[in-house]
RNA sequence: GGCCCCGUGGUGUAGCGGCCUAACAUGCCACCCUGUCAAGGUGGAGAUCGGCGGUUCGAAUCCGCUCGGGGUCGCCA
């Protein structure tokens, strides 16, 4: 090694030491006689002190530059209690260095490394080397690899085998779009690249691995999103004679000393449990972000009989009326009003309802002119609304005022600053149904994986009204974002068919698709349950960034484009024919 | 694919019809400077305003198209 020390590690403990640095120059700081370098390396920079009475080590010294990378041998010494520098861990000692040799050189760097300063994202991501060298973005990939290494020895110590499995499989068209490998040995045959390990870690159980595990990359060829990419990593876990209770419980051990290890830990644990039902209920998402209230109030009932035409309409045609209650803010200004309005409107709502009820009694509302005296306090009383406050309606069905009334919910959540950084809040929803009708399709289709099982008590349900069967699924949720699920499985072969059937499989197709499964399931397969557990999102909450590129080191731009390595790209004709593939160019007529 | 926002020296921004021969900060280069730590001082180089076309006497500024980026809806079993 050129280096015997890390410069982040000096302490006052060290003084006296000669060390051996190598590191890359963070900052220089030149006073003609005396100057001031900062190294900095993988574990923080100190501060090296060059006197011209070292005329070889001051002259290297004065030609180095931002980024270069030196050499340094020196010795430990203490600060002057005047120049201590408590801003940084090092900040007691400086080295004063005895040789420097400069072991590369760097050309001015195309943005700051040495200050946080946002940056055009093409320009990080096409200079990510770089990009990488900055403390805060370097700070989250380490987090990163702590977070997985702590998953790793948590299962290991719990008995899970972590198995790899293959990243080139079968294609299965349901479902997201999968990225395609076309296949040499087969041309005009291919590979999917795997959206989960879902089939292969059930047949791991059925192996009699009893508890597997691995840390997946999961494919998925949709466009991006702040918190969506094309490859993404999950946790991926089974086991065997399990129910749901086990999973939940070994997860939520995890996960809640995750959130100790690497933050202010839960904010409640237990994790809170939702009905799914429910939550659609009080906040209009099988997801809420829990760190805040502004639950949704069924203001109906008060309603029933009114002369305003917009509630009757809608309780008529078999819809709900839901209001927000926020407190204290009565006094919204217009322009709030009609910004939040219009958000309502993004889920589907013709308009937000509002009714102010001013200190004092008075009522500032449009709607109230056609509400009577009885219908306000009815409304105010379900809303549990006091003077002061402002209540925000939606009247619809309860599809729109569900989508609606949660934009608004977000926003607010975002406005009023209750969105507090930080803060992990963790919750599991439980009770999805197992299917969901596909009008435009004309059959069922699983709302998570057509492997999910369903409740027992259920099973009649299958045949006379499948919509109600309710799923041994669940998921855990981490501030309004879906970070992961699972379920126990159907372990049987008829009852796995029954399910497909449903979704409207024929006999071929099952067999084609799911056939290794079902197969499976006839060689003594084990009651088994599992989860897939997005690893970036996690870390996203963890590192405090709304940004999943974040945590990734080195991720595709929201173009799914790949500034860095120039991905993807043309490829030689040969290539393409031993693939037996040719392109066709499209050409826009002109 | 639809919609919204952004694109000005290396970087981050200002300018939004003539005052722009494009401003500020920082970075870069040179010199001065022995205790700074976002060192300080003096001087200097550096962008025709993403690209193309149009409107206008005149365009960084207005319009259209296009490219790139970010977000969002669709999509994501």
């Amino acid at each position: 090694m050129l280096k015997d020390t890390y410069c982040g590690d000096l302490r006052a403990a060290d003084t006296g030491r000669t060390v051996r640095l190598a590191g890359w120059v963070h900052r220089r700081r030149d006073h003609g006689g005396l100057i001031f370098i900062d190294l900095r390396d993988s574990h923080g920079l100190v501060q090296a002190v060059f006197d011209p009475g070292n005329a070889a080590a001051h002259e290297v010294a004065h030609r180095a530059r931002s980024e270069w990378v030196l050499a340094i041998e020196g010795t430990v010494q203490p600060r002057s209690p005047a120049t201590v520098n408590r801003n940084i861990p090092t900040g007691e000692v400086e080295v004063i260095p005895t040789r420097c040799e400069v072991l590369a050189e760097s050309e001015t760097p195309p943005f700051y490394i040495n200050e946080p300063v946002e940056v055009d994202e093409t320009l990080r991501l096409k200079y990510r080397y770089l990009d990488l060298r900055r403390p805060d973005v370097a700070r989250t990939i380490r987090l990163r690899h702590e977070v997985v290494r702590y998953i790793r020895d948590f299962l290991a110590g719990r008995g899970f085998v972590e198995v790899e499995t293959p990243t080139l499989i079968k294609s299965t068209p349901e479902g997201a779009r999968d990225f395609l490998v076309p296949s040499r040995m087969r041309p005009g045959h291919f590979f999917a690249l795997p959206q989960s390990p879902q089939i292969l870690k059930q047949l791991l159980m059925v192996a009699g691995f009893e508890k597997y595990f691995q840390i997946a990359r999961c494919y998925r060829d949709e466009d991006f999103r702040a918190n969506r990419v094309a490859e993404h990593t999950q946790l991926d876990l089974e086991m065997s004679f399990v129910d749901e209770s086990d999973v939940m419980g070994l997860i939520e051990e995890l996960y809640a000393g995750i959130a100790r290890e690497f933050g202010p830990g839960p904010q409640s644990s237990p994790f809170p449990r939702l009905d799914y039902a429910d939550c659609m209920a009080r906040f209009g998402i099988d997801r809420p972000d829990l760190r805040y209230g502004l639950e949704f109030a069924s203001i109906a009932e008060p309603l029933r009989s009114s002369s305003f035409q917009v509630f009757a309409s809608a309780l008529a045609a078999g819809g709900e009326i839901k209001a927000i209650r926020v407190p204290s803010k009565a006094d919204m200004t217009r322009r709030e009003i009609d910004e939040l309005t219009e958000i309502a409107r993004g889920g589907g709502a013709k308009g937000l309802a509002t009714i102010g009820l001013l200190p004092g009694g008075e009522v500032r509302s449009p709607i109230a002119k056609f509400l009577t005296g009885g219908e306000l306090r009815g409304v105010s009383t379900l809303a549990g609304a006091a003077e002061g406050d402002m209540l925000l309606i939606v009247a619809d069905t309860r599809e729109v005022v569900a989508a609606s009334l949660h934009r608004v919910r977000d926003a607010l959540g975002d406005r009023l600053g209750l969105k507090t950084p930080g803060v992990l809040s963790f919750a599991w929803v439980t009770g999805f149904p197992l299917l969901e009708w596909r009008p435009e399709e004309d059959r069922w289709d699983a709302t998570h994986n057509p492997f999910s099982g369903f409740r027992p008590e259920d099973r009649e349900l299958l045949d006379s009204d499948p919509g109600r069967v309710v799923a041994r699924q669940y998921d855990l949720t981490l501030n309004g974002a879906e970070i992961g699920g699972g379920s126990v499985r159907i372990s049987n072969r008829a009852d796995q068919e029954k399910v497909l059937g449903l979704m409207k499989y024929t006999r071929e197709q099952m067999q084609d698709r799911f056939g290794v499964v079902l197969d499976s399931l006839e060689f003594g397969a084990p009651p088994m349950g599992g989860v897939g557990m997005g690893i970036d999102r996690l870390l996203m909450s963890l590192a405090g960034t709304e940004n999943i590129r974040d945590v990734i080191a080195f991720p595709k731009a929201s173009s799914g484009l790949d500034p860095l390595m120039g991905a993807p790209s043309p490829v030689d004709v040969g290539q393409l024919d031993e693939l037996g593939l040719r392109v066709v160019t499209d050409v826009e007529p002109v």
